[in-house]
RNA sequence: GGGCGCUUAGCUCAGCUGGAAGAGCGCUUGGUUUGCAACCAAGCGGCCGUGGGUUCAAAUCCCACAGCGUCCA
């Protein structure tokens, strides 16, 4: 057993000089040329060196030209050292499941050619990756370097030595690295640090180097070469590793770190998006007399502090006060002295002109990958970017909106070669979601208003829960709400020190909670190590008879069975479709000599069909198994219906069409697609008209099998739109050049069979996914047939034709509203009458007129009555109706405010009156109710009333 | 995938510790005014999202569904 991984010792670092040695602050070990340096370069105590005196040189450029020409410089390096180069892939991980965004370079080639199942598009390859993620978000635009969005610039290598393939390892990668850092960007070896930091992660580790120039870490090289194994030799950070078979070199260098250390600009921002940086200074009308300083003072202020910045550790949850006390007392024995106010005058607003060009070419990244802006998974990231961008052009007080700002942004800093969406169609998405913010921010000043109207307008702070609330279910964050709540006259509220960070805390807890993973139930116990399945419904989807033998039966578990299923049956070789890629199983029957059984679903597992069977057969039983073919039929049908429709709609809607969810079954078949607005009845006309048109028209279907990464350079990631796939060969259907897609479904040679498509409605399924719902061929035939019937029946009812149903059903609806309203009149009529007469109902006590009698009618019509007798406050009343209706109701009530209401409580009256007619009620003194279930007691119920009261 | 919230007049929304459906804007009519804006008075306009349940009684409480919003994975 080793522990841990032994010190890394290469010639290259012999070779110039080096040495090794401990950092005094972090206690890592380190290689490094300098004599006198005794800290690894990336500690609390190193402040960045380059700015104002840059360390690459050889770089006048900015901004986009800058970092094209690094790297060109980058790529082309590695490209002379045998290296291919391959292009960028998309920032929506598309080939993967586990991650929305791509966030390195290797996970362009995780899980399949890390797990060693696909052969890399090239080895060793160099790439520059663009990459986005949003956990450091908060501190982009404060620190000084953080980014959403950058490029991971990488050299990639993957070794098989047990293959005797070994490209080159530790010793290559670093002398690579270090002459290029020297040679063509002209650093001082000096400067230069390789700090050892093993690395681990997801399941996989091994050793590392990073390396640090001038206090800015520039690249890590990773060797990963072990995998998690409980019975392995190497021990990290309490996990063991054993060695593993594919040794991969995994790089990463940042390209925008690159340009800063080239340009030396106060901070990587300035770097790389220059003129939006002053284009937003000018626009917020920042500048150096807004601090009474002069330019000069200001450059360097801000200089200063860019060069603390590098050894301020600003992560999310850190101590924003203590850290800006430092940072004040460190400016302060530098020559600058600044107060805490005019600290935040001047960053508040920098930090938001700096992490705006940032969000935007994250979202313009995102946006121009065909995403959809949602309010779930990787859309919610694009909405969310957005509205902090929106936010923070808001606190600015800019006047530009936000497709503004992307057109800005593609103009200066962006290139729109890889954009797959359209200029329009991002500017359109942009409009909406700018729409959108507006409305919300219009909600969210009524529901703070009507949060907050109960509290006092002197109170400083709000209670948690009503600030929690309005975050969590309307999306104006805590410090908004103050602003509006100031707004409104609560003037003396402030928010609590922290509550941030304790918002952030309670949605951790809450992802926590919800973060129990239901593990997949498993169909067979016990199965047996089986050759995998021949399938033969691929080469002849129209095959419903075969012959095969049986390999295994077991008794089936679990819960998720259809009803009768009782044993899994495992043959040689099957035309059955086993349910997947959304497609359902298939069904029929397996018959041998001695035994015939249904077949009630069929399902995968690993290589293996299982067969749902109704029975048991013999292992070695030669069974000849038959299709339920219109079942079959009808799944093809809505499979194929499926792409064609999906197809349409990415020709009529546009490039970020993109399929989200599919489900066929034989009734119908559903297809999600993402979309930035609801459709409407006429675009769903023209994806069916255009569906049936491709029906018609195209003549064959074409299925290929092709190696993975050739899928993959031919087509692009568009093909995964069912899903990642697994494997190294690609099952691809192709309809002519209308839609082309990996899939494993069976499929109709000719689209002419499925016979007709018809979208029946569409709806949302969450914001930006709309779903289709489809019916083909004779599902199609059905739901007509079932729209039809009811139609039928509907007009019968009304007795008219078909044609007239909608008028009819309008005229009946407006007559019977027009008949309520009348009858309410005419009752109002009634009460009239019958509390305007009085007679042998009338008595009077104590100067309070009373009124007992018995009447028809509801609650609702009592009580109008009720209103009529005791309104007028000249005739003091106490009025007892009661009714026979809904066994048995009675009403109370007395005239307020008069003798009449100081008399009598209404209530009790009814409560000693009410067991009559066996029930019980209530309401204020002055008005009660209540009800019963023996109406003939009403009578008893009255006279006690009489009693009770003396009349 | 999980949490929370909303759905009431043409529009924007109150009402939701169960007990007579409301406000503002808009609309109609009348008044005021040279006219407009504004103002005054009266009026019209509600399956309180749909379907169940609890209750004497549900816009209000409970459950399901639908539509919408939002936060987090």
């Amino acid at each position: 057993m080793r522990m841990g991984l032994p010190p890394i010792d290469l010639q290259v670092f012999h070779e110039n000089g080096y040495t090794r040695r401990q950092c005094r602050v972090t206690g890592l070990w380190f290689w490094s040329s300098d004599p006198n340096r005794d800290t690894c370069g990336d500690t609390e105590e190193d402040e960045y060196t380059f700015i104002g005196a840059p360390i690459i040189d050889g770089f006048s450029q900015r901004g986009r030209e800058l970092k094209d020409a690094m790297r060109e410089e980058f790529i082309g390096f590695f490209e002379q050292r045998e290296h291919t180069r391959v292009e960028p892939y998309p920032v929506l991980a598309r080939w993967r499941d586990d991650i929305h965004l791509t966030i390195a370079s290797i996970a362009d080639f995780q899980p399949h050619v890390t797990s060693g199942v696909v052969e890399p598009p090239a080895n060793p390859l160099a790439i520059s990756q663009p990459c986005i993620r949003l956990n450091d978000i908060d501190a982009v635009g404060r620190s000084g370097r953080h980014l959403t969005t950058f490029e991971m610039m990488a050299h990639h290598v993957f070794n098989r030595p047990d293959e005797g393939k070994m490209y080159y390892w530790m010793e290559e990668c670093v002398k690579y690295c270090h002459d290029m850092l020297c040679e063509t960007f002209g650093i001082d070896p000096v400067e230069i640090t390789y700090v050892e930091n093993p690395w681990s992660g997801g399941g996989n580790a091994g050793p590392a180097v990073e390396v640090i120039v001038g206090g800015l870490e520039l690249a890590t090289l990773v060797f990963m070469n072990l995998e998690e194994n409980e019975e392995g030799d190497v021990e990290i950070k309490g996990v063991k590793y054993s060695e593993m078979p594919l040794q991969i070199i995994d790089t990463g260098y940042g390209l925008e770190r690159f340009c800063w250390a080239a340009a030396g600009t106060p901070t990587i921002y300035e770097a790389i998006y220059p003129e939006s940086v002053s284009w937003l200074k000018e626009q917020a009308g920042f500048s150096a007399e807004m601090f009474e300083m002069t330019q000069s003072e200001l450059d360097s202020v801000l200089g200063e502090m860019s060069r603390l910045f590098g050894i301020m550790n600003i992560e999310i949850g850190s101590d924003g006060d203590r850290m800006r006390e430092v940072f004040l007392s460190r400016l302060g024995e530098r020559g600058h002295t600044i107060d805490s106010k005019m600290f935040t005058a001047i960053t508040e607003p920098l930090s938001k002109i700096y992490a705006i060009p940032d969000h935007m070419h994250a979202l313009v990244n995102m946006l121009g990958d065909g995403l959809v802006p949602s309010n779930a998974k990787a859309g919610y990231l694009a909405r969310m970017i957005a509205r902090r961008v929106l936010r923070m052009r808001d606190d600015l007080g800019l006047d530009v909106s936000l497709s503004d700002l992307a057109l800005h942004h593609l103009e200066v800093n962006y290139s729109t070669k890889r954009m797959k969406q359209t200029q329009e169609g991002l500017v359109t998405i942009l409009k909406g979601e700018e729409d959108r913010y507006d409305e919300m921010l219009r909600k969210g000043m009524q529901v703070v208003k009507t949060a907050i109207k109960d509290i006092p307008k002197e109170a400083a702070e709000l209670p948690d829960e009503i600030l929690f609330t309005i975050n969590d279910s309307h999306g104006i964050a805590p410090d908004l709400v103050m602003n509006i709540a100031t707004e409104l006259g609560w003037e003396n509220l402030v928010l609590r020190t922290g509550f941030n960070a304790e918002l952030a805390e309670r949605h951790a807890a809450m992802a926590k909670a919800a973060a129990k993973t239901v593990s997949a139930k498993s169909l067979v116990e016990n199965l047996p190590d089986l050759p995998a399945t021949v399938t033969l419904y691929y080469e002849d989807v129209s095959l419903q008879n075969f012959e095969a033998s049986v390999l295994a039966c077991l008794p089936l578990i679990g819960e998720d069975l259809p009803d009768g299923a009782t044993h899994g049956i495992v043959l040689d070789r099957t035309c059955f479709y086993p349910e997947g890629g959304g497609q359902e199983g298939d069904y029929g029957n397996l018959t041998c000599d001695s035994a015939s059984h249904s077949i009630l679903d069929t399902r995968k597992v690993g290589e293996l069909v299982i067969h749902l069977s109704s029975g048991p057969f013999e292992v070695g039983d030669m069974v000849h198994g038959k299709l339920d073919w219109t079942r079959r039929r009808q799944l093809m049908d809505h499979h194929t219906s499926v792409h064609i429709v999906g197809g349409a709609a990415r020709r009529l809607l546009g490039p970020h069409i993109y399929q989200a969810g599919a489900n066929k079954s034989v009734e119908s078949a559903r297809l999600d697609i993402t979309h930035h607005r609801r459709l409407t009845r006429s675009d769903l006309d023209q994806i069916e008209a255009l569906a049936n048109e491709v029906v018609q028209n195209v003549s064959r279907t074409e299925k290929l099998i092709l190696d993975r990464k050739d899928a993959d350079r031919k087509y692009g990631f568009d093909l995964y739109q069912g899903g990642a796939p697994k494997g190294s060969s690609i099952r691809i259907l192709r309809i002519a050049d209308h839609d082309i897609q990996a899939c494993g479904g069976t499929h109709h040679d000719e689209p002419g069979r499925i016979g007709q498509i018809r979208i029946v409605r569409s709806n949302a399924v969450q914001d930006g996914v709309e779903r289709l719902h489809i019916v083909a061929g004779q599902a199609a035939m059905e739901h007509a047939r079932t729209q039809e019937s009811l139609l039928r029946d509907a007009s019968e009812i009304f007795q008219v034709p078909v044609e007239d149903l909608p008028t009819t059903a309008n005229r009946f609806f407006g007559e019977w509203k027009e008949q309520r309203k009348r009858i309410e009149a005419l009752e109002a009529e009634i009460v009239r009458l019958r509390t305007s007469g009085g007679g042998n109902d009338l008595a009077e006590v104590d100067g309070v007129r009373v009124v007992i009698m018995e009447v028809d009618g509801d609650l609702k019509q009592m009580t109008k009555m009720l209103k009529e007798l005791t309104l007028d406050a000249s005739k003091p009343t106490l009025a007892i109706l009661g009714s026979r209706e809904g066994g048995g109701k009675l009403m109370i009530a007395t005239t307020e405010g008069t003798i009449a209401s100081e008399r009598f409580n209404a209530v009790e009256i009814l409560r000693s009156i009410s067991s009559h007619i066996n029930g019980g009620g209530g309401g204020r003194p002055t008005f009660a109710q209540g009800g019963g279930s023996n109406p003939d007691g009403l009578p008893a119920a009255l006279d006690a009333a009489k009693q009770l009261i003396g009349a």
